[in-house]
DNA sequence: ACCTGAACACCGTTCAAGT
DNA sequence: ACCTGAACACCGTTCAAGT
């Protein structure tokens, strides 16, 4: 990539990450352009799509959860490593408002920028998941998408601002619904 | 209302209730008003706002669903008339794709036209809910608002087609977290 | 009283022309 | 190789002018 166009990029990012931090997810592509001083043209040139900018913007979240995960199953038991695991999911949402709708429907765009990094998330969620089940400490009945659906309700519910405030408690009300009691 | 007006009311209303049921609640203004064959300024005189025309499509619908919270509180177990209602909800938003955004909206929203609506529904379901608490079949801890936001949840994940097929499964993971076990 | 549609201020996205 | 921004095809919403 050539010295400028790395530059451009880098501001891109820079800019589009405050601008979905203000506005969401469905942020105007026009306005991340404009307030980084590019051209549109430049802006789509380094992101053609809406999801290219978001992957893009949460690689680093995406990949210190996945990262986590991997770490809650050394460190905590199944059932502690499933619902911190699933409080991060919640949190890394929920500072990124709006981004949920687009990560659900990448799930099942495999053209997606965001497809990969959202089936390794379900991945990852899935692992922790069938090790509690296999521990017994968890309901044998649900897969990795069930859990990532419900993880993506909560998520959706923390985005609404008559519900926000209730997800913590519907997240015990859920977590103790998944979790087999002991 | 003019005979005119009158004719125009109805028909913008028959055809918002088409381009709804293909579009979703997002639905293009100017295209329900193109397709009726009425100037844009007819549709926004009978409807100043996107809320105003769903509350309208949905007049009937709530009304039904109120009733039927009252039918099912003499007919049936506590237990059987709140799931029975809650999936009446999610029967209700899932033919009208993206409503619940704007219903969940409209509860924060006094101003809205689907205010008195959602908070109508909201009471229903607390009626049913608090009756069940009251018999011992359902847990204490939640209100009419916790009520609300999970079937709001579930109604969201009934229009997310990667999850669409599970929310069945999902609704009694759910539902017997709301229940007390017998 | 009611209807019309031009007008305004926005979008997302593409692509010919420039450097 | 990269950048630019006009151009296109849309929006939601308002309001002066017509019937």
């Amino acid at each position: 990539m050539r010295a400028d166009a790395k530059k451009n990029y880098d501001h891109l990012l820079e800019i589009g990450r405050a601008v979905v931090a203000e506005q969401g997810a469905e942020a105007s592509m026009r306005d991340v352009a404009r307030r980084a001083g590019v051209g549109i043209g430049t802006l789509y040139r380094h992101f053609p799509t809406r999801e290219a900018l978001l992957e893009a913007l949460l690689r680093e979240s995406f990949d210190q959860l996945t990262a986590s995960a991997s770490t809650l199953e050394i460190s905590s038991s199944p059932a502690d490593a499933l619902t911190g695991w699933l409080r991060a999911m919640i949190a890394l949402t929920h500072s990124h408002r709006g981004v949920i709708a687009s990560m659900t429907a990448a799930i099942a765009s495999p053209d997606s920028a965001l497809h990969a990094s959202c089936v390794m998330l379900r991945a990852s969620g899935a692992r922790l998941l069938e090790r509690a089940q296999a521990e017994g400490q968890a309901r044998g009945d649900i897969d990795g998408t069930d859990l990532l659906a419900l993880v993506s309700a909560l998520a959706w519910l923390n985005d609404q601002p008559p519900f926000a405030a209730r997800v913590d408690h519907l997240f015990d009300l859920i977590a103790s619904a998944i979790l087999v009691r002991k």
